[in-house]
DNA sequence: GCTCGGTGTTAGCGCTCGCTAACCTGCCGC
DNA sequence: GCGGCAGGTTAGCGAGCGCTAACACCGAGC
């Protein structure tokens, strides 16, 4: 598990910040950025309304921090396993078995991250766009190392394909967590082994 | 193609209603339901803000009748697909074509339905989430068809996932369509082949 | 040629929402 | 023990939005 902090399944402990990040995200996911008012964020921790700006400089900023740092999280974690030495094959079931690990404990914030990127800050959107796009060219690159057959553009449709049956947990709470986990994983690998 | 009406891939021709519902369908896929005004779809028509009521009821009736006919439109043809008297992997791959023109000719349409179920009107949501079960079911019995090993968790969790893969067409543009299209069903069929 | 329904316009109401202002309170360091 | 700051409160502002009202235009039918 990389440096980063994003792992608190959910707010038990964590400080203020950490707090209004997870109940914001679960309201967001639920209800769209623009359908979650200030107050019920608020409500959600425990406190009302305006307290919010004694932690945030404001609504967006709460959604520029939260999508930054999944984004980051994802890419810190991706590059990890993509320099790990072992043999291609390994490397990407390794790769999507981080992504499922991270959808699987925090559909919220897939959502979230899915949805509402229109609805940042220009920065913010500069900023979160530019780590997504490191992380699907992790993704590229440990694709055409296990299936050298693939040229660049099929390997890029094919990780945002990915990502996509990945990033169905929201909807897909049917099965254990184990079992959607090892299914979810060979569905991934299998669509990439079919693309060859 | 069923008798339903969705396919008119953009504007040309068509009544008012329709332009409207195909320029909110693109608006509300840019900047969600709640950020997307009034003024805004009329506008992208050529009319301004208000005479929008001399065709919808109000703004929520406009996103209703979208998702409505968007679902309608899947289960007509899903169902059509499916009761195709043909041997099993072949009415699976028919099913995962259709879903994959169809993701592929309205991205928009596919991105608002994912992000904006929650934006729709107590009755309405319920209608659209029926139409969806009853064309996941369509696809959990296909795909137990053609994989019989598959238990019906395991399948419903599979389909969830395929569409998950086959709705990424909206950030997934730089194949051409008819390449992607053909990358899609492989992968999907790949996923669900994976599975069994 | 007048009516009238269909479709457009602008003005404006009422409500919600993000955010600020002003004030309160309890804890920590000196 | 007292000052100050961190973190909470409520009141209220200004803007934006959904929607309605009131009116204008135009083409079709008697």
């Amino acid at each position: 598990m990389p440096a980063n902090s994003i792992p608190l399944v959910n707010g038990e402990k964590a400080n203020r910040r950490e707090q209004i990040l997870s109940a914001a995200a679960e309201l967001f996911a639920h209800h769209g950025f623009h359908g979650v008012g200030i107050d019920d964020i608020g409500a959600a921790v425990g406190i009302s309304g305006p307290a919010l700006y004694r932690h945030f400089r404001s609504k967006d900023a709460i959604l520029g921090e939260m999508l930054n740092s999944i984004s980051r999280y994802l890419l810190d974690g991706g590059t990890e396993w993509a320099s790990r030495p072992v043999d291609p094959d390994d490397t990407l079931a390794g790769l999507v078995a981080f992504h499922v690990g991270f959808a699987l404990s925090h559909p919220a914030l897939i959502t979230v991250q899915e949805r509402n990127l229109a609805n940042l800050t220009d920065t913010d959107r500069k900023q979160v766009r530019a780590l997504q796009r490191q992380y699907v060219e992790v993704w590229v690159r440990v694709i055409r190392e296990a299936l050298p057959e693939l040229g660049e553009l099929q390997a890029r449709s094919a990780a945002h394909a990915v990502f996509g049956l990945i990033n169905s947990t929201p909807y897909n709470r049917h099965l254990g967590d184990g079992e959607l986990a090892e299914l979810l994983c060979r569905l991934a690998l299998g669509a990439l082994r079919a693309a060859g």
